[in-house]
DNA sequence: CATAGTTGTTCAAGCGATTGCACAAACTTA
DNA sequence: TAAGTTTGTGCAATCGCTTGAACAACTATG
């Protein structure tokens, strides 16, 4: 059937150590020899065993992706596929396959895992978006198992991880909102269980401080989840509080979040609130009137960078970052 | 480090071949023995090697997808993740890992095709989305290597594959229209050399005329591309045909010509044409004003059932069809 | 010219499972 | 009780490649 390393070095007249040598291209095989090799390994169109390599050599070449998210959410998040292409990127520059499996919640991301590494299937393992004393991570670090982290996790020591500076984020979208005249400014935030939901709340809270400004406690939203679902609540509320008066801006947390806002706001007929967003995901033509700015987390990159901090630390490369922090910034959207 | 099955067969005292089967539950071995043995792995936490496994039994249990598409189409189309997600699913139901990688052309799709096959690291390719003349199909059907295609093929002999019936799905969707009381439907279609695109047409066709309506034919915009801009100018000619009425719905073959149509509907502040599109792939809440119908296609069970067709088919299960046909449903877009 | 050091290649032992075949023990059957 | 079955287990080859160590053939050195 396939053309195996025992074919080539009998039609090349050598032993199948020198073929695989001159595969690495070993310095201890003469030019004379490697130039004889692969004209052979060319004519008989040979294409090493991916499966026997891997035994022999014990690496798979192949990273695993654990990706937990529920359907609903992935579906309007271009977040995903742009990591997910990102890490692709880097994989294929260096040699490595990528393995993906979508899990439903903590428990099945954590048997992927086990199976990953107890089967070594996989050489090294991205994690997507930590979540507070994720079960993954220590697993992964009991075990040793070389992995990654697409956002930072509660626990840095020992961990390659890539992230943007959710912090720097809101810090610096609360800023240009107030640099831009707002001084009542609402936040949306995400689920508790999410240190960037912390993060970017942070941001917030500083930037506000900086400025002096004061934080209206009825203005804020935590822990709630990144829908359009709950931003058209938490507007709605604050559209139903007829105590105070409105914020003149709404910084959210993910552009469904903010497009709930902004339904919320078109319901009424008000376009002169400012809204963020984050992921820059929205498409462009949907916002007509109301002005939108989105975050940009440059997702792309973040998968790209969390591909390489774990593939650079397992081919052992010197001077390898064990972790990157990936710009964000900030996208005007309008038609 | 690992436990390998040599280990467990020693501290059970019995043979790895015997180990071996019981893992795969062979009827040779007695029942007293199979409990002896499982006991001792899950004392020792074993977990058989996934390479060697695959080595030994020339399969590797994983399939692989060879996705094209151009970066920024992928951003906002989520059919891809969900596609993914339903072939991730299918394949964990039954034991399979999921390969992928993004080409960003015809011709690094065939060579990860080449790659995948040459190295024998996957045991079956699902293909997106074919185009006319694939090369990637002739390449598989050539080598003989099990893949199936989303999207039905030009030929589809010995070749399995999924797909919606596109036919179907605008005569739904133009039935759901001229119910709700149009008369007057105009229709915007995809590139002509696409059965996508004639299926469509012929679905919106049937619909007409199982009803008794005329096409006018000023109506019709035919061999455009899947753009919003394609939409919007389609629509822009409608507005500007002063001869005429405006038709009261419009059918389009995409989402983006529907958002195009929408934007250009907006701009006039009309909002009582009716809007069709597929993918339902809009964010909720996009429309306000305008109603807006799109045809899910159903990319999941889409992802599903490619990766249904071929693991059976790789698994040699009986009477496994070579095609699925998922069906559509319309959406309706609000928040 | 014998000895030591290079250089290039082969040998053979894994890597960790699967599986056809042989064989021993237990059970039928005549 | 001997011969024939059935049942359960082990032996050993195999999958296709990698790699440390051995070795042969040269080249340099004193």
């Amino acid at each position: 059937m396939g053309v195996t390393i025992n074919d080539v070095a009998k039609a090349a007249g050598v032993s199948a150590s020198t073929v695989s040598r001159v595969l690495s291209d070993s310095p201890r095989i003469s030019k004379k020899t490697k130039m004889k090799v692969r004209k052979v390994i060319e004519e008989l169109e040979y294409y090493p065993n991916f499966i026997a390599r891997s035994l022999a050599s014990n690496s798979t070449n192949t990273i695993g992706l654990v990706l937990c998210t529920e359907a609903h959410y992935l579906i309007h998040n271009s977040f995903f596929i742009q990591a997910m292409t990102g890490i692709s990127t880097y994989a294929q520059e260096n040699g490595y396959n990528v393995m993906y499996a979508f899990n439903k919640n903590e428990e099945e991301d954590l048997n992927i895992a086990i199976k990953y590494v107890s089967s070594k299937s996989v050489d090294g393992i991205i994690l997507f978006a930590s979540r507070v004393n994720d079960k993954c991570i220590s697993y992964l670090k009991k075990e040793g198992f070389p992995f990654s982290v697409i956002g930072r996790p509660d626990e840095t020591d020992g961990v390659l991880w890539v992230d943007n500076d959710n912090f720097q984020a809101t810090y610096q979208v609360t800023d240009y909102l107030i640099r831009d005249g707002h001084t009542n400014i609402a936040f949306i935030g995400g689920p508790a269980g999410f240190n960037v939901s912390k993060d970017r709340f942070e941001g917030f809270k500083r930037s506000m401080y900086v400025h002096g400004l004061d934080i209206n406690e009825s203005f804020i939203f935590l822990d709630g989840d990144f829908s359009s679902e709950f931003g058209y609540e938490c507007m709605k509320k604050l559209l139903e509080n007829e105590s105070q008066s409105l914020p003149t801006a709404v910084v959210t947390c993910d552009d469904m979040q903010a497009l709930g806002v902004l339904n919320a706001l078109s319901e009424k007929g008000i376009d002169n609130i400012a809204v963020t967003g984050f992921n820059n995901n929205l498409l462009p033509g949907i916002n007509r009137g109301a002005k939108f700015t989105s975050v940009d987390v440059n997702a792309y990159k973040l998968g790209y960078y969390a591909a390489k901090v774990l593939i650079d630390n397992i081919l052992g490369k010197e001077g390898t970052p064990t972790h990157y922090i990936v710009p964000t910034s900030l996208a005007e959207n309008k038609l």
